[in-house]
DNA sequence: GAGACTGGTTCGGAAATGCAACTTGAGTAA
DNA sequence: TTACTCAAGTTGCATTTCCGAACCAGTCTC
């Protein structure tokens, strides 16, 4: 973990948080998978292994983009929490996976949950992004109402087993 | 450089590409400040040092995201050019930049050329890229006329500018 | 031919990465 | 209460990457 800034420029900072290969995975997969502990967190595609997993998610609570919070019911079970600041991210994860798709040669079961987000454009990321403030912050964090629609994470989870069934049959 | 690939995943395969400390830094002074040669990347406001210059060039140019070309009239001259691949990057650089601004410790004078791009939106974005494709590609290769106006370019530069009269005094 | 300017290399230490095994503490079933 | 499992990490160690400082080999300029 660096500590000294080598310039104020917004692009630096940012990257001084965010830029490594791990960082904004285990922020994908909070935002898109819907993975709030440990365990679901080290199950990801990319197989992270556990040290690195603990590194990153202290980074992201020191940094204020993750909240640590215990259970008192279940006292080993730790849940991790986006912050308003990471949500605000979510159009940055969004840009990152709209090129990778365009230049990459990406998995079409992972390009199907991508291509619900580019499509649906910036109204529906204000949409994901308020469902994710509902879910993380809470209910009273929406910005706006609820259209009614199904939840943004579930569409793409719907297109991504669709993407999954045409490949297996 | 790595080789192998951890998924197929959007996200990840564009952090494969870009997921360092260095890579979009170098992008964005070729993007945002100009710079097209070794020693001008080089003075650069973080201070790379050569040889991770050297290596990241290296990566972009195999990656497709620069062209690498010699100069007949002085042959020591090497000139990096945008591929469309990078110039499709700004939007992300820009959001990179706009999300610094909103919750890091930014500098002043990067702040005002970084809120010139944020505040045009995209329209605006989209003018600066066909700007960087006449400019890097080709004049052919604008996918729409130019108003007229003054590049985004130079418009950032006066908004840096201003901002550090302002702050001299 | 001296000096400066070009795009880099080379070197060695420091830091990050990553695999595997281990740990601690809590819940759970017999 | 003993044994088992699961949750969230640690620890140890080898490998890989990063990166600052110094250096270098060709132009070009005078």
């Amino acid at each position: 973990m660096r500590k000294d800034v080598r310039s104020g420029c917004p692009v630096n900072l940012s990257l001084e948080v965010l830029g490594d290969r791990w960082t904004l995975l285990v922020l994908r997969d909070v935002v898109f998978v819907g993975a709030r502990h440990f365990r679901e967190l080290l199950a990801g595609p990319e197989r992270i292994s556990s040290n690195i997993l603990a590194d990153r998610l202290a980074s992201l609570v020191e940094h204020g983009l993750l909240v640590r919070s215990g259970n008192p019911e279940h006292r080993q079970k730790i849940t991790y929490s986006l912050t308003e600041a990471a949500i605000q991210l979510v159009p940055l994860i969004v840009q990152l996976g709209s090129w990778g798709l365009r230049h990459l040669p990406v998995t079409d079961e992972y390009a199907a949950r991508m291509r619900v987000l580019e499509s649906g454009g910036p109204a529906l990321w204000d949409e994901f992004m308020d469902e994710l403030r509902e879910e993380h912050i809470g209910p009273r964090a929406r910005l706006r109402p609820s259209a009614g629609d199904p939840p943004v994470r579930s569409r793409m989870e719907a297109a991504r087993l669709e993407a999954l069934a045409a490949a297996t049959g």
